[in-house]
DNA sequence: GGGCTGACATTGA
DNA sequence: TTCAATGCCAGCC
């Protein structure tokens, strides 16, 4: 189609680097939970996407993508990182106990953007 | 230009 | 209750 860029697709790519950037360290959040607050509840799958462009990004462009999972509390994308492990040792640097790529009290350590930036 | 795939989630049967 | 199908947006073939 080649249509002109709308702001629409061109704010939901953005938006979601801006949100995951305000994930406070010791938190992780949903791609879910990203796409819900961008309005688009089963969107979450371009979250994922969108964490993999991320992924490439680095220095001020740079998005803490380890610290979005999947609603389950999995670290679905750790095989993304450079190591498999990578992903995992990062939260845990952060403060975040992850046994069997599984981030423990992950309830407690939830971090909604809905909740918390009160949008 | 058109269609398939992908770090998920929700809904329907 | 569990399994299967659909939807979302962007990138790649």
């Amino acid at each position: 189609m080649m249509k002109e860029p709308n702001e629409r697709y061109r704010n939901f790519f953005h938006d979601v680097y801006e949100v995951v950037r305000l994930i406070p360290p010791g938190r992780v959040s949903t791609y879910g939970a990203i796409a819900g607050y961008l309005g688009s509840r089963q969107g979450a799958r371009t979250v994922g996407w969108a964490m993999q462009a991320a992924h490439a990004l680095s220095g001020p462009e740079y998005v803490p993508c380890h610290r979005v999972i999947n609603r389950l509390g999995v670290l679905t994308g750790k095989q993304f990182f450079g190591s498999p492990t990578a992903m995992q040792e990062a939260l845990e640097a952060e403060g975040v106990p992850i046994i069997d790529d599984q981030v423990q009290d992950f309830a407690q350590r939830f971090w909604d953007p809905s909740t918390e930036l009160q949008a």
